[in-house]
DNA sequence: AACGTTGTCAACCGCTCCAAG
DNA sequence: TCTTGGAGCGGTTGACAACGT
């Protein structure tokens, strides 16, 4: 199913990534983001190029992503889509929380190919798809469509409305079945700017049943301990932290840089604190396992809430800020 | 059981876009 | 305005699994 692990001419694994490799990605990126993907690899222990550690991450690695086969919904969902935007998976994926564009196009193509073979008359799926919205193709996206524009399907001579319609009425719908977070979760602090980090606020709960699960968790306790810390900040970074007022301004442009994931808590002793009763609560137990791993690991806190769960030794009362300058701290020794 | 064919999907490749200098 | 480098996108490939003969 997957390429042969090689060795390209720069001594870059190519090919299927191993469990290690995936360990160590999502550590690293979970934990300082992708700040720069080309420079990312070296820095996480991974020998890979940037683009393949990209890709690993949007396709498989990077929470909230779904498995398994499409579902009924999802299925008309992406013929609709495709209708609207024709072979833009990105924009199609957009609108399928959890799926990837790449995915997506596979699932596709394999479906197209089923329907072409079948020459089912009563397929619902039109496999002249073609953009029927001009307005979101520019004229090469006209040229490199397999479909000429005199194809143009005219069955469904107001396709927007339709389309539209369909996102509303679709309990897929993105903004009412995936709160905004779900896309941008792992890269922005869900926490509203206006809502700025402080010893006296609480963040506001959250559901991860989808995102946060006991595999993910247990994936951290396989860990290698062979990953760098970067050299050097992002220069945003280092511009927040030297801002002595980082506590009052908003927070989610430092973090969507360079942390990626906040792990807020509105409990002490909880990592994260669901927001239903049927998710999955990470427990203080979890909490410690997580904390022995990344204890060794990061050497350094990674919950950045106001109660700073199982920091090391450091005094009550210290500035938000503080924690920052520790991790500069320890950047300089690499 | 052995072999060939088809389906699936992770991963790669090459191109374009875009922001920064 | 031009150049450069990083990110992103879409098409394609490779390898394994499943299925058929």
């Amino acid at each position: 199913m997957v390429r042969s692990p090689s060795i390209d001419k720069n001594g870059l694994r190519k090919g299927a990534w191993s469990e290690e490799e995936d360990n160590k990605l999502r550590a690293y990126i979970l934990r300082y983001g992708h700040w720069n993907w080309r420079q990312l690899p070296k820095f996480a222990g991974v020998a890979r190029c940037g683009k393949s550690c990209r890709l690993r991450w949007l396709n498989y690695l990077k929470p909230g992503l779904k498995r398994g086969p499409f579902t009924k919904e999802e299925e008309e969902m992406l013929i609709k889509l495709h209708e609207k935007f024709g072979n833009k998976w990105s924009l199609i994926a957009a609108k399928l929380p959890g799926r990837t564009d790449n995915e997506i196009k596979n699932y596709w193509h394999t479906h197209k190919k089923k329907c072409k073979k079948s020459e089912d008359p009563n397929s619902t799926v039109k496999t002249n798809a073609t953009p029927q919205n001009t307005h979101v193709m520019d004229q090469k996206d006209k040229q490199d469509s397999s479909i000429s524009l005199s194809e143009v399907s005219t069955d469904y001579p107001n396709m927007d409305l339709i389309v539209d319609t369909c996102l509303q009425e679709n309990s897929l719908n993105s903004e009412e079945s995936f709160p905004n977070f779900y896309e941008s979760f792992w890269t922005e602090i869900p926490v509203s700017p206006s809502t700025p980090i402080s010893s006296t606020s609480s963040a506001t709960s959250y559901n991860f049943s989808s995102v946060i699960d006991e595999s993910f968790v247990k994936s951290f306790e396989s860990l290698s301990t062979e990953v760098q810390v970067p050299s050097m900040l992002p220069s945003t970074t280092a511009a927040r932290i030297e801002d002595s007022n980082f506590q009052e301004s908003s927070n989610d442009a430092f973090f969507s840089s360079f942390w990626t994931e906040p792990f807020l808590t509105n409990e002490p002793n909880d990592l994260i604190s669901p927001s239903t009763s049927s998710t999955t609560t990470i427990t203080s137990s979890t909490v410690t396992n997580l904390d022995e791993v990344f204890g060794s690991f990061w050497n350094e806190p990674f919950v950045l809430d106001n109660h700073h769960h199982q920091l090391p030794p450091m005094d009550e009362g210290v500035p938000f800020t503080s924690y920052f300058y520790h991790d500069v701290d320890l950047f300089k020794q690499f």
